[in-house]
DNA sequence: TTACTTGCAAAGCATTTGCAAGCGG
DNA sequence: CCGCTTGCAAATGCTTTGCAAGTAA
């Protein structure tokens, strides 16, 4: 397991390679993400929480740093519907397997780490000489726990 | 099969049970989404095609409209991520089945009208206390035949 | 009649862009 | 020093909303 501080480093090295520039704010935009990185934040919430110690920073810089590390694949940018794009990073242990549970009752949203598709993608190859390159899966449901006890108080309450 | 005079009919009825009226727009809009059932379309594009046979409606009405319709569950939202929500009919024989390949190349989307996520979803409900009300299953990649001869020119070629 | 609907224009949001100033390598 | 980056504000593009006029039942 690689501290935050390996990790943004590892970018930082990734944007090099591609010759873009390492300034402060891509690197409190990356510790950003790599220290909420379950949370699939919005840019907005990037934002918020990059200005905390970087009180200059504009919002239309972490835009487009967020969409450079879209680019890079060093983030992966999702979109739940609700209007806003949140962005998930790619890391080693992420890669290829975007599957969430949507809560209806709590918004909660998972993570599940595993790759389901195997099968299907061998299938669509097969089928209908499809190859594919990526996939998304998303369950919407309800947790038992929800079902129960209403948790609509707490937003991201699951995670 | 359905006519598409019926499918209107029975959406119609199912409006004025929950209490809205049938109006020309409505209608208007309902065909337009029948004709076209397998090209997910976007508010604008419904737009478009309504205002050919109905050139006074206006775009607001469009969207009301077609939230109304997914809010009856006629017809489902759904976001590819390009910026435009796009609509769906849910008939029949697409509940609970909306699966997508979206293919890098053309731009195409293509529906397949399985319902291969079964056994997972029994698996979330044992493993998670998770019980599902809805998925959503995308896969992007490229079409065999998009990859030898470049089919870009032609946008939503595959359907 | 009466409440629901509509069209229009204005407003609302998330996101993008132009540009002059700033900074990394 | 050069060119990539930034912050700001303005612009954009999709979608929603306020409101007076229109219309289905």
């Amino acid at each position: 397991m690689l501290s935050i501080l390996d990790e943004v480093g590892a970018a930082n090295r990734q944007l090099i390679a591609m010759g873009y520039k390492v300034t402060r704010q891509r690197e409190a935009t990356l510790r950003i993400l790599f220290e909420n990185e379950t949370d699939h934040l919005s840019a907005e919430e990037v934002f918020m929480l990059v200005k905390k110690s970087n009180p200059d920073i504009g919002l239309a810089t972490v835009y487009r740093t967020l969409e450079l590390l879209n680019e890079l694949d060093i983030v992966e940018k999702i979109n739940f519907g609700d209007g806003v794009a949140r962005f998930d990073l790619r890391s080693k242990d992420h890669e290829h397997m975007h599957h969430h549970l949507l809560c209806s009752e709590c918004g909660g949203v998972k993570e599940i780490k595993d790759d389901w598709l195997q099968e299907l993608e061998e299938r669509l190859e097969k089928e209908f000489g499809f190859t594919v390159s990526d996939h998304r899966l998303e369950f919407t449901g309800i947790y038992k726990k929800c079902a129960n006890k209403s948790c609509k108080k707490e937003r991201k309450a699951v995670s």
